[in-house]
DNA sequence: CTGAAAGCGCTAACAG
DNA sequence: CTGTTAGCGCTTTCAG
């Protein structure tokens, strides 16, 4: 018994603790099933197709897959025939005798995050287009989700996958790396698998250390994300901290908000630095979200910003161009980065050779009103 | 061709234009096929499994669905032989013969939105505890692309569907009932298919209407995305304009917001209403991203919030208790409304009666420094 | 250009 | 409790 829970607990199969959803599968079987049979007899497959056009199987196959293959007339004779029958194909069956699966995994920490949620529609919206599905995984900012997510992917035989980072659990990349499909890490300048499209997090705390820097600051702050959380978040603020201390600031004060990234937690990281830090001239936020809250606290306060304190986040949210006063950022290009990721991985499925398995999209230092 | 290309838009099969697409997998095919070959070779199936445990292929499928149904020992043995092999099920090969394919469709309008982030996390965590996988689509506030996706997810024979909100093509619906499964609708409380679980937007709009009305504001306007991109924030907004004219208020201002709700639309649609209407007292988002960017442009303007204007949105993001002031909202039951779908489509799957078809989750008025 | 036939890997009757 | 036996619907050689 221990055996198989700790195999279902490996495969993520439900539910880890006593198999009670395995059960419960069992117990539905017999309706579903019935129920299964009815759609059966009612679902036209591509015999039906076949039957009606007057061709055989293979000749319906072709019609969708190399319709260069297939005549004039017969392909229209077909088409008529899905047409009339509504024919939808099964992927099932296709997926099985096929020799591809048409399925990209796709793992980002959490879509409430607007970075990824831009990335899931760009990268749903590139790959549909191609004819492929996405299966989207939430690891939550986990590696053991992570993990946990990937090899319950791999049964679906994805053509590939897309992760988020370069830092995941040795068990993720065996298994991927034994699946031997293409794999892409993004928002990563780096790849610990194989191929990366990103930038570099540690160049951004630099940029914005010597930004602050450049414009007189010398008692600064981070607040940002934890590290364990979030790993990019952590290299960002521990590059802002080692740049900044390279530079020789006099005060360099490093806080860590609590959660995720919310206005909330950069309310409270304001005031944590406030209260260590009364004279503190800049603030970088690991994210703009953080970063709204730093802004809101200091209205609350009556703290000018960019007056008295200044402020810097990341990530360009929708906000901070309208905040008053708006604020400074760093923008990743969000969508080239899915654009990219996409295409390379389409290139290697194709089994071709990407131009390059690292790519470095860079990231803008948008300087506003907060800074 | 014509037919072909007319059938391969209504699939949504690649590339609606001019099967471009299918014509690059046929160049792929022989490639990625070489490739699958060889991950076959590599990738332990269940025969291996049995044959190393010495049993037969039904016991080791038995093993992972209806484990009470063997031995201990031998449930131990398959187990240890899965791990040694480190056995990945092919759902290919289930779905097929199988009889129910643990894929559920998910169609949201868009996923940058936050309530609809917050659901799908909520739904693939809840439905992946079940052992089920969900396919997103990404609607873009289209139906015409909701009835794409959902002809697409069908040929997935997904085990059930949930949609957001009652207003789609009739393609879309008589597709689904075709299919004949379990179809959830969220977001409102009336179903056009057969199952909903929401609430009603328009009592939304009255609620905040009345809500105005009682703090003793006459002069009012709403501002809120065009109701025939968001049906939702169209019936929220027509009901408060509707709301507010029996309450004879004075002054009932609409405004609809550019584009999708953002704190831009919502400073824009703020410029207009105080353009149109320099003494209006009270403003209706149809969203707190629209709020908030009113409430910025109030700060912009030197408009004191609440003291000349007070403000309401919808949505309670998590900004909108963090802002100066605090932003009054609606709070939808996101995770309620997740929860609840997912538990009766699974009923539904199950072939079992849910307790009702039609829930109202209700929501509330959270009144915040901004009104 | 078209068809016949052999599976893809797994599940589920049906017997033991 | 376990094994045998048929497929599930589609793709893909291999021949015409």
């Amino acid at each position: 018994m221990e055996a198989i829970s700790k195999y279902v607990e490996r495969i993520g199969f439900s539910c880890p603790c006593d198999l009670s959803i395995i059960r419960l599968e069992f117990r539905w079987s017999r309706q579903v099933q019935r129920k299964r049979q009815e759609q059966k007899n009612t679902r036209a497959k591509m015999a039906d197709v076949a039957k009606l056009a007057g061709v055989s199987n293979t000749t319906v196959s072709r019609v969708l897959r190399n319709p260069e293959m297939v005549s004039q007339d017969v392909r229209e004779r077909v088409a008529a025939a899905m047409e009339r029958l509504s024919y939808v194909p099964n992927f099932f069956a296709g997926g099985l005798s096929a020799t591809q699966s048409r399925i990209i995994g796709l793992i980002i920490p959490s879509v409430r995050n607007t970075a990824f949620a831009v990335m899931v529609e760009e990268v749903t919206e590139l790959l549909s287009r191609q004819g492929y599905y996405t299966l989207i995984g939430h690891s939550n900012y986990s590696s053991t989700e992570e993990e946990r997510i990937v090899v319950n992917f791999l049964s679906w035989s994805p053509a590939g996958v897309i992760l988020v980072g370069n830092q995941h659990s040795r068990p993720t990349i065996t298994s991927l790396l034994t699946a031997n499909i293409p794999v892409i890490e993004t928002w990563e300048r780096d790849a610990s698998i194989d191929c990366a499209v990103g930038f570099s997090h540690r160049e951004v705390g630099e940029k914005v250390a010597r930004y602050f820097f450049g414009i007189g600051c010398r008692k600064v702050a981070v607040v940002g994300s934890a590290a364990d959380i979030d790993p990019r978040a952590g290299k960002r603020t521990s590059a802002f901290r080692q740049a900044a201390l390279e530079l020789r600031m006099t005060g360099v004060l490093d806080v860590t908000a609590n959660g995720r990234a919310s206005p909330e937690g950069g309310a409270e990281g304001l005031s944590e630095v406030l209260r260590l830090q009364p004279d503190t001239e800049a603030v970088f936020f690991s994210n703009d979200a953080l970063a709204l809250g730093g802004l809101f606290e200091c209205q609350r306060r009556g703290i000018r910003v960019p007056g008295d304190l200044k402020l810097c986040g990341f990530g360009d949210l929708p906000f901070s161009s309208q905040s008053v006063p708006t604020i400074s950022t760093i923008r990743p290009p969000r969508a080239e980065i899915a654009a990219k990721a996409v295409e390379m991985l389409l290139t290697l499925i194709r089994g071709e050779e990407p131009v390059s398995r690292k790519i470095d999209v860079g990231f803008e230092l948008v300087v506003r009103g907060s800074g």
